[in-house]
DNA sequence: ATATAACCGTTGTAGGGAATAACAATTGGC
DNA sequence: GCCAATTGTTATTCCCTACAACGGTTATAT
């Protein structure tokens, strides 16, 4: 069976199917906006970072073992959510690209102590010039004014979740 | 050089960790807050849709049928932004669910209009009443004024993404 | 001191969600 | 009629999340 590839014209991308879509309560649905707002703030995410090839949960975990050295896996996990059983590989990633290490402490030798490296330092130098102009997007559409109470509502949402 | 840090007995469930963890930045990326309230909108929305088995996807596609009946698949996806290879097990799920159907259409032989069921027309009805209730909780704590807020703010954060 | 419980990191597994490539069947433009 | 485009489908891949269980280690209780 020859495989054959045919995919490329239509260069208007949009509007393309006749109808107008109704979407009727929807779009006074807080938890859909949610959604779609988290959806496009990690596509905006994911190509500003691309050029260092850094997603949103590993620049988190660096930023988190940066603010604390010494750190252990089950203390990131507990302060970003994230199960300990994902960080795992999630780590080992970081550590293969020579951004993160364990050191292994001797007062438990259960636990391992979470470091940058130098590259990990300087990694996350770069992300974070890169990420004052993704978060300058947000303060471009909405105002500083209605960035800071849009961060400050999204706190409250998680209150008492 | 740290040193040994004690382990005091589990008394309490929470803070079982000893270390406080500094979030250092990270409290003041919108990414980051929008990412949280989001995996807490979507556990409460589990949570409040458990007893009729509906997930946010199903309950959005569900909708948008209602909305317009005899909607083609490739509307549906435009409009919530899903891709329509997804689609099919989707909605696939909904009518072996007895929920929705797909209709021959006579005049284009390759699409099929959905509709809902009788049962889907009911199900859709419960889901609207929980789905009161699981935005009160967003009222509650955001107050009107503040709900409202944040809804405008999360659809202009999508503006020009 | 020894048994028991709790903890840390790890492995394995499972599922949802999203993305891409490819395809058959059908429709429409030229 | 030929070729391009559309509709729905299958298949595959990847990321993220969740849960259960385990070996090794440490702490607690008796």
């Amino acid at each position: 069976m020859p495989k054959v590839k045919r995919k490329e014209p239509n260069e208007d991308a949009e509007a393309s199917s006749g109808r107008q879509v109704n979407f009727g309560p929807l779009t006074d649905y807080l938890g859909y906006a949610l959604r779609r707002a988290q959806m496009s703030a990690v596509a905006e995410f994911l190509e500003a970072f691309k050029e260092i090839d850094l997603r949103p949960t590993q620049f988190a975990v660096l930023t988190i073992i940066s603010e604390n050295p010494g750190v252990r896996q089950t203390e990131v996990c507990d302060a970003l959510g994230i199960q300990k059983a994902n960080f795992v590989p999630l780590l080992n990633e970081l550590e293969r690209r020579g951004l993160a290490l364990r050191k292994s402490v001797a007062a438990d030798r259960r636990s391992s102590a979470l470091h940058l490296t130098p590259l990990g330092n300087v990694t996350l130098q770069r992300a974070r010039t890169i990420h004052e102009a993704y978060e300058q997007r947000f303060v471009t559409r909405l105002g500083r004014r209605g960035r800071d109470q849009l961060l400050a509502l999204l706190n409250k949402v998680m209150e008492a979740g």
